[in-house]
DNA sequence: GTACACATGTAACCGGTTACATGATTGC
DNA sequence: GCAATCATGTAACCGGTTACATGTGTAC
């Protein structure tokens, strides 16, 4: 949905394929089917959105594929990371959580947490923690500011709308201590 | 990003345009604000998206524009829905919660929420928060089953991210539970 | 022998993003 | 005089959606 200057910044499909692909090397049918199956929904798991991405990333030197049973009737293509789409992933999942990362939603600040471990490793998500933690308090502090102040001007549902998105946005301050705690606890103990 | 065959589904931005503009008529500019400043973040509030969608809704018969302070300097354009708006947000807001609706995110389902009081009355909300229980609940249980046979199996990081999307989608149900009594009482007294 | 899972694509459409462009008014 | 706000657009780009297209392997 855009593309940076000239940092040539990913799409979200495209960081959950490097991610993926970072995990387990796998083909797009894999992939597909992971879309399907697992909480990872919400991508489109149609062949006309994976197949081309792959395509894309393959085409800017992100990721090489090698066809596996090419004799065979049934041959596929398992795809793999090259270095410079380590370097990408790495840089993606390097990004600061900003204000703007969990104004627009926390889709992508989970996406790229859930990688965090595999393409950075554990110390790595320490930082992402506590700024994730930082910008969704100052979030929260001021959903709670705009509800005191409006509450009245508006219809019902639309009050009780925003009180999901709050109650949401505490839900996910708490699951951020909780998992730096966790995080912490591991640390010590590797 | 999608459109019904024949029934002509609306994009978010769309949806939240006409559920603006029906509970208060106004610019596109005033539209913009309101992206800019209230919880509807998560809209880009630039004039590239927003003047095209309103361009596109007028063409289409959804809205109608009227100039205001037309000799002035500085006229602006203020929108309000035609009948055939309204009948396209009614039935927008009248779609049925599936498990899809809850599988890509809450977000349409919220926004459709926040404008059902406005667009289609009181009673209205009690079937969808309904649905919308009904479906967050199935997620919320398919979940933790995934949680509880695949956590092993996935890196640390990974495994936190699921349990971030549970504590959020337990949260959602909650409220919902909440809403659903703040509605019965309000049916009661009016 | 037929339905379903495996496996990979292409092409048209279109909406959102980014960047560019213009000019008036208000407040300091 | 200069910056911020008001106010509205256009144009290129491109990525995601939908629909179409094709053929094999396996289990019943």
């Amino acid at each position: 949905m855009r593309r940076g200057r000239r940092t040539e910044t990913l799409s979200l499909l495209e960081g959950a394929l490097l991610g993926l692909l970072h995990a387990q090397p796998q083909s797009g049918y894999q992939l597909r089917k992971a879309f399907q199956e697992t909480p990872l929904a919400h991508f489109s798991d149609s062949p006309g959105s994976i197949y081309p991405a792959l395509a894309r990333l393959r085409a800017r030197g992100r990721i090489r594929g090698t066809v596996e049973r090419a004799g065979t009737l049934r041959p596929r293509e398992r795809f793999a990371l090259t270095r410079d789409g380590e370097l990408t992933l790495q840089t993606w999942l390097s990004e600061p959580v900003t204000r703007e990362t969990v104004r627009h939603g926390t889709d992508e600040a989970m996406l790229r947490f859930a990688f965090l471990e595999g393409a950075l490793g554990r110390r790595a998500t320490t930082g992402f923690l506590r700024d994730l933690a930082r910008e969704l308090a100052d979030y929260l502090e001021w959903l709670r500011a705009w509800h005191k102040a409006r509450a009245r001007a508006q219809t019902l549902t639309g009050r009780l709308a925003l009180e999901s998105g709050i109650a949401s946005v505490d839900a996910q301050l708490r699951w951020a201590h909780r998992a730096a705690r966790r995080m912490a606890a591991v640390e010590k103990a590797p």
